[in-house]
DNA sequence: TTTCATGTAATAATAATAGTTACGAATTCA
DNA sequence: TGAATTCGTAACTATTATTATTACATGAAA
């Protein structure tokens, strides 16, 4: 995994999950997204307190959606991840005792939190299926370019 | 400087360099916004290459705004500064072969920039002025707490 | 009871940012 | 001219945050 990217990530293993009928396997997802068993499962933990999926030890055991995809949004992944990602943007001291300070940070306070507040909206408005169904989309204008090809 | 702050850190020397009169070396600065004299110049030479401030050398040197206060939004220094400063929020993969990848990239690529387009905009509402005219206001507020309580 | 898989703590490695040191170049003033 | 400033930059170090790894415990299934 790379960068802060992980919302990213995380949509790509839901929808891998998605394809799949079983549970995944953290190793399986760590290959999938290209990073390590244990990050997959500090990352899914996060997801499984929330109720998004779910885990099982031992055979047969693993990571698996907790609901259908057209119950989640990319809003509640982006929620679970724990939003301050991106905005977090702290103003420069935690001690605001410079009037000027107040005044710069009240502004960008206000200017960054309805940015976010539009994001969230946004992102709420997009389930895991229409992903889905986007991929798939995308798979059969893929196959008919190469069988046009080949 | 803390953090990745750098937005309203550098918005602060603004106003303080408003405040003053003459040229401010970046020694001030740097004591001014706790942090290292390089550093502020190394912050002030990008906004110095798009034409925010002016710097000279010698003897009552130092930076100066180039424009008046109303004619600087909080958008022109969040652009000089680059703006990938939140947002950048890079995908997983910058070769997407995978089509799950690319479905899931589309989408946040969509809410992100709109989200960005909005921050921007907004930011470009509020000009330098503004922010000083609201620190005045801040500043007799707080002088008459100050003499009511003795 | 062996094997598989998550849960988690502790540690290491990486990457991004910020801070320092050092010195050169330009400007002012005596 | 020469000394005092002050920015301009390169090179290096330090710090911080994130990610990756190791190791082992816990629980579940065959």
């Amino acid at each position: 995994m790379k960068r802060n990217s992980r919302l990213s990530a995380v949509l790509h293993a839901l929808l891998h999950m998605a394809e799949r009928g079983a549970p995944m396997t953290s190793d399986e997802l760590a290959v999938c997204l290209q990073t390590n068993p244990v990050v997959v499962r500090r990352t899914m933990a996060g997801l499984r307190d929330v109720g998004l999926v779910t885990s099982g030890r031992g055979h047969g055991g693993g990571w698996a959606l907790a609901r259908p995809l057209e119950a989640v949004t990319m809003r509640d992944i982006y929620s679970a991840l724990g939003e301050p990602m991106l905005f977090q943007m702290g103003n420069a001291t935690e001690s605001p005792g410079c009037l000027v300070e107040q005044a710069v940070n009240h502004a960008l306070d206000d200017a960054f939190r309805d940015a976010e507040a539009m994001l969230i909206a946004r992102l709420g408005e997009v389930t895991l299926a229409m992903l889905a169904q986007d991929f798939k989309r995308r798979f059969a204008e893929h196959r008919a370019l190469y069988q046009n090809k080949g």
